[in-house]
DNA sequence: CCTACCGATCGGTAGG
DNA sequence: CCTACCGATCGGTAGG
């Protein structure tokens, strides 16, 4: 299982997979298509891989875990407010799904492929990733450093926001990864403002 | 869910077929599956339809022709401000992905899986759409009425939050489409407010 | 990693 | 609208 001589090319199998999943979706890639990327019959795939969904399931949870190694901390923090701690949030979720555009954009799309088990798996780790926005935003309404919204709905317009970035973003674009950052930042900060 | 008679065969199969490629994404649902949820053969439906990707042309098409029809006229009014006009838009855009949430997560997600051809025009309207967003935000910020932003990025980010209504959404839900409506109209409004 | 193959299923058609 | 079928392709395996 973790033969380090599989390594590189079951890399090279994920990252070839996870362009095509993303190009075509999960279902309509064939193994075929993902060999024939790298110059090899379709059968030879599975000496690195019990299945197509093995993949999936590789690039979904190791995006999975990338958004979480990086709002997870900013979320968990006890000296900041909750508004430079959504601010930060904010910046580092956009942060990820720029710099591992084509895994954060498998992760958000493709995820319903997996097997039932799996797929529930990811459900809940999606819902608490979103609870973490959710507390956040709850506690700024409690400390009065943000407007009273729905905690709830404002979390899920946030991140719905987020991840559409992976569809239209350009690595050569007229925005830079940080200034998309910051201008998501700034427009959601301005619309949580206490009105006063 | 329940066609009734004498609804005309090609509408149940349309019916039935966004409520599957919702579900299962078009590229995993079968002409077989088409049939099965109205008792048909797989063979029987090519009575109906030409092809597969027809009904989704159907559905994607009737989706996008709603959008166009409600939000449309009020992005064209001359009597009132870009604020009012965005607001309204927000508003009109919401209770169509709510009011017809199936076709429109099949059009949302599911048109990439359309012929070049139809794609290429897909794509084009998706952009027009866009772009009636884009131009009140601009026409607002002109005015003087809305807070300067990138209109790009900004209508990009009300419709990505918009467009993840349709995942979440349940009309026995904690919210009614009314209220949804309102709060995310609130929430870019103010962050689009003019800060003086 | 390849050749050759498996059973299953696909979209679609012929002929009634 | 059904039965019966078409060629193509699917995910995956055997045996080297």
């Amino acid at each position: 299982m973790t033969a380090t001589t599989d390594t590189p090319r079951r890399l090279q199998i994920e990252e070839a997979a996870s362009a095509l999943f993303r190009e075509r979706g999960y279902a309509a890639t064939s193994v075929r298509d993902i060999a024939q990327a790298l110059n090899l019959q379709g059968g030879s795939l599975y000496a690195h891989m019990a299945s197509k969904e093995d993949v999936l399931w590789s690039i979904v949870t190791r995006a999975a875990d990338r958004f979480n190694a990086e709002v997870g901390p900013i979320a968990a923090r006890d000296d900041a407010t909750p508004k430079l701690k959504l601010r930060d949030m904010i910046r580092a979720h956009v942060n990820v799904v720029t710099s591992i555009q084509k895994d954060a954009a498998v992760f958000l799309h493709e995820w319903r492929f997996l097997s039932d088990d799996r797929r529930a798996e990811m459900s809940g780790r999606r819902d608490a990733y979103e609870a973490l926005f959710r507390q956040v935003i709850a506690q700024g309404i409690a400390a009065g450093d943000l407007r009273e919204v729905d905690a709830r709905l404002t979390a899920a317009a946030i991140l719905s926001s987020l991840n559409g970035i992976p569809t239209w973003y350009r690595s050569n674009g007229a925005l830079s990864s940080g200034e998309i950052a910051d201008q998501q930042a700034d427009l959601f900060l301005h619309a949580l403002e206490t009105d006063s």
